[in-house]
DNA sequence: AAATTAATGTGACATAGATCACCTTATTTA
DNA sequence: TAAATAAGGTGATCTATGTCACATTAATTT
């Protein structure tokens, strides 16, 4: 169950095995079914969640009712509203699973408790937050410079594990276009090939 | 000259005057000029920027010629490109100064050796990159979701300080709207007033 | 202070992508 | 396995924003 995790912090980061024994003891364990929610807009958010199997996303909805995905996340990777969680105010964030999912979950306190204790942990968390830093700073010049059929494409290349698992309108919602131009562009790249 | 870095830092970290005077070596200072380069797309990013006085911008610049503004960095704000500078791959952002500035300049080694050496600098760090991830990801949210006014009207209410330094096109290639749009947008404000 | 360069404004027109309406095909759920 | 729900596709049309071309004003530089 925490052998993933371990992995993970060990990539960065020098912890022994009773260091992470003692880590452990700061996570609860959650399974939750697809489509069930792990925070709902307008609710705090309590908890960061590691994923150990399945897959969440995160998104908002508009006023028109258009979702818009910020963030998937498969084994390995943390989701949180980390605006909400840090400042505990009301999510504007959505998180759902669109697969059944066994998360580690570790409240705020409990996680800045871990990394009072165990000092290797404030390393491993800002590496990790430096790399989705970068991660997001990359997304947010491409959608800002490219058109849709660019960003479809680079969505490809990125995340080919997602490409499975997730449906396309989710894709479009992710990528910033609707569903339906989605389609015509899958269409336009099969007809050319 | 280290007055505000000292100030900053210790708005989340607990850190004495030893500690800084010793932080203080790892250093260099820099002044650059108005339209000056601090870095070219395809050089490697080798310093991180503290800016203690003046402004700074870091942006791409896409096939079409079209300039994309990532950032502005006025006083107290971290400039880079944080991508190039972990990696040591080339840049592909530019950054350039649009006031005279004097910058701390800070390589990656030196900023790595001084985090070892003053374990606070890593948690102070943490929440530096954690607060830009937040605020990059709204900005990335807001700009799938949002119109040109609304992206135009949240960026004056998020940087009132920049408004007054920035010249008009550079906010448009900042909300991601042509200048010709943003112009035509101010003058639909306007009117309304 | 004249000359140059940068910034801003505005009309006419073009276009990528959104929206709407409806249909077909998968996948869940009972 | 039938019914219900979710996902995906496609034509017709609409629209926000981009692009181009040129004019005006402001800020630098010599």
């Amino acid at each position: 169950m925490f052998d993933l995790l371990y992995n993970k912090i060990r990539a960065f980061s020098k912890i022994d095995e009773n260091q992470f024994d003692h880590l452990k003891t700061f996570f609860v364990l959650k399974k939750l079914r697809k489509r069930q929610y792990l925070l709902q807009e307008g609710d705090v958010c309590k908890y960061q969640a590691f994923v150990d199997k399945g897959l969440l996303r995160s998104y908002t909805v508009d006023e028109k009712g258009n979702e818009h995905i910020l963030q998937f996340a498969s084994e390995g990777w943390w989701m949180a509203d980390l605006s909400s969680y840090l400042t505990n105010e009301p999510s504007f964030l959505n998180i759902d699973a669109l697969e059944d999912v066994e998360l580690l979950l570790i409240t705020k306190p409990s996680w800045e408790q871990a990394m009072k204790e165990i000092p290797q942990l404030e390393h491993y968390f800002r590496i990790i937050i430096q790399n989705h830093l970068v991660a997001t700073q990359k997304r947010l010049m491409q959608s800002l410079a490219e058109s849709a059929e660019e960003k479809y494409n680079r969505f490809l290349a990125t995340y080919p594990e997602c490409v499975q698992r997730v449906p396309q309108h989710m894709i479009a919602s992710y990528v910033g276009v609707s569903r339906e131009t989605l389609s015509r562009i899958r269409k336009q790249v099969a007809a050319r090939k």
